[in-house]
DNA sequence: GCGACAG
DNA sequence: ATCTTGTCGC
């Protein structure tokens, strides 16, 4: 693969990624949350998309989709190994969220095009990125207490929020995806806290990609008539 | 040249 | 990301 070529085409694809709040809500309805993982020693990608009813958080609908893998994991190209699995997942969907939470950095990023931008751009929707480690830019040390965060500036940008969600864990990125703010990201995650390091949408997507025992319960209890077309 | 490096 | 058991601390 020709990575001068992936890195012109994603500084120009950066161009048009909007960082400023430009959706319709005053309150969304439905966020979403996605997950990527692998299988089968990294040969197969599995996308998971779960939608959560907003602001309650419940687990309203969820996707599931695995392709062939097509790239190996390289920093700062994470998006071309992983939105293939995502549209899949995407397509599949009977509603759209108002919101989504990518795993991943947005413009927080060497060229400001982490997967949430990328992807958020692809699907023309607004786009949060959720990341648990740090990629590039530099912060001022947090305090210890839950809800401490300082910017994470890069080049002289304000990319992210480095925010500690919860004490005792390290803090999380929060940036623009496509089509939200950097403050209205942060807003929105708050928002969909429950106790965790992560938001909701995060967890139930890696809860779902992974048959995890709460989604069993979840799926339990919704009697399983449709078991076959979920994936 | 050396270290850093989302998932 | 994934392979994997126990274990230390709140």
């Amino acid at each position: 693969m020709d990575m001068t070529a992936l890195r012109a085409e994603q500084v120009a694809t950066a161009g048009k990624v909007i960082r400023h709040d430009d959706y319709a809500f005053t309150s969304p309805t439905i966020i979403a949350g996605a997950d990527v993982g692998f299988e089968q020693g990294g040969e197969v990608t599995r996308a998971a998309i779960a939608l959560l009813r907003f602001p309650t958080l419940e687990l309203i609908e969820y996707r599931i989709a695995r392709i062939n893998t097509t790239m190996p994991y390289i920093p700062g190209f994470l998006s071309f190994r992983e939105y293939p699995a995502l549209l899949a997942a995407w397509d599949q969907l009977t509603q759209r969220p108002d919101l989504l939470f990518v795993d991943g950095h947005g413009i927080s990023h060497p060229r400001r095009l982490g997967v949430a931008s990328h992807f958020g751009l692809l699907v023309d929707q607004p786009t949060i990125g959720v990341a648990k480690r740090r990629l590039c830019g530099r912060f001022e040390p947090l305090s210890d207490e839950a809800g401490a965060k300082a910017p994470l500036m890069d080049k002289g940008e304000r990319l992210a929020w480095v925010w500690r969600s919860k004490i005792r864990c390290n803090p999380l990125f929060i940036s623009t995806g496509h089509r939200v703010g950097m403050d209205s990201a942060l807003h929105w995650v708050q928002q969909c806290m429950r106790g965790y390091r992560l938001p909701e949408p995060t967890r139930w997507a890696d809860a779902v990609a992974s048959n995890r025992t709460a989604f069993q319960r979840w799926e339990q209890g919704r009697g399983e008539p449709d078991f076959f077309d979920l994936e």
